[in-house]
DNA sequence: ATCCAAATTTAGCCTTTGCTAAACTTTAAC
DNA sequence: GTTAAAGTTTAGCAAAGGCTAAATTTGGAT
């Protein structure tokens, strides 16, 4: 406890607030674009795979409902990343297949990250699911040079 | 594009589809426990650095508004984690205390990791928060492992 | 050409987690 | 003791992302 003319006060620490509430904003942030990303991501993978990329797939690889899904894409393409038109496939903006691009990257990079390090098969599918979002580009440099080493 | 009976159907996988969405269950799941767990975590530091917890305190760090604060910790109380007399600190329950050394325990430990892979302390504090909550015990303890070694 | 099942969309609801503005308490200063 | 500032709570609203049930469209089978 600090004291200040004799009056008991809490010891103000602007500095350290600022830093962490920066911490915890930045992941508030991360979680909205998280969900767009998974979505253009899946979305790019039915395409390769299948073809086409249909709700109904969407939302079963998703866990989702179908009207969940229907409700997301009207605000992707809103913003600007896939379009569709009614009762048809789905298709990837410009822009879509960019950030589906980007975020598979990313996410095999983090996936065989997991795997050098040793994580099985089965934990390194689903921990880089979540970690995926919260990796900085530095971080995420480090671990693909570290997986590029011969031994460690 | 698969055929059945001269059917154009697409493939189905259902199994891809059921490991898949369970990795996306998870991290919703994981969305909703991390920001009770990031309260606690929170308060218990402010306990420790200051002698008590004030809302107004909580909110700074968390940089979100008082009023959020004080909606939050009444689930929190809800759910056994806080307990707190109006205009009052903010008291841990036994059971907030335990959620909240162990969220310290994993926060060390993957801040840390990403220190001993050479990223920047500024970085590993930003990514350390949001990593954090979607790591498995395997993971977490992998990454213990790589932090005790010598060297790599 | 018609029909039916599957896919898709619409409508309406819920919960979570934010916010601001206004009201109420506490507490230090006088 | 009063008072005023700081801290806290209440009230009411909004956006995001879920859900179910009902309506609509599509397209292969007949």
């Amino acid at each position: 406890m600090v004291y200040c003319n004799n009056r008991k006060i809490m010891a103000t620490t602007p500095r350290k607030a600022k830093l962490q509430s920066q911490a915890f904003r930045r992941t508030r942030a991360d979680h909205s674009s998280e969900l767009a990303e998974d979505y253009v991501e899946l979305i790019a993978e039915l395409i390769d795979e299948k073809g086409e990329a249909r709700g109904t797939e969407v939302a079963l690889r998703l866990g989702v409902a179908n009207a969940t899904v229907v409700k997301m894409l009207k605000k992707l393409n809103d913003r600007g990343l896939v379009t569709q038109e009614p009762y048809r496939a789905i298709m990837l903006t410009g822009e879509g297949w960019a950030l589906a691009e980007n975020g598979r990257r990313r996410h095999d990079i983090v996936e065989n990250f997991l795997l050098t390090l040793g994580i099985s098969a089965e934990t390194a599918r689903l921990d880089s699911e979540g970690i995926e979002h919260h990796v900085s580009d530095e971080t995420l440099k480090a671990m693909a040079r570290f997986c590029a080493r011969k031994s460690w």
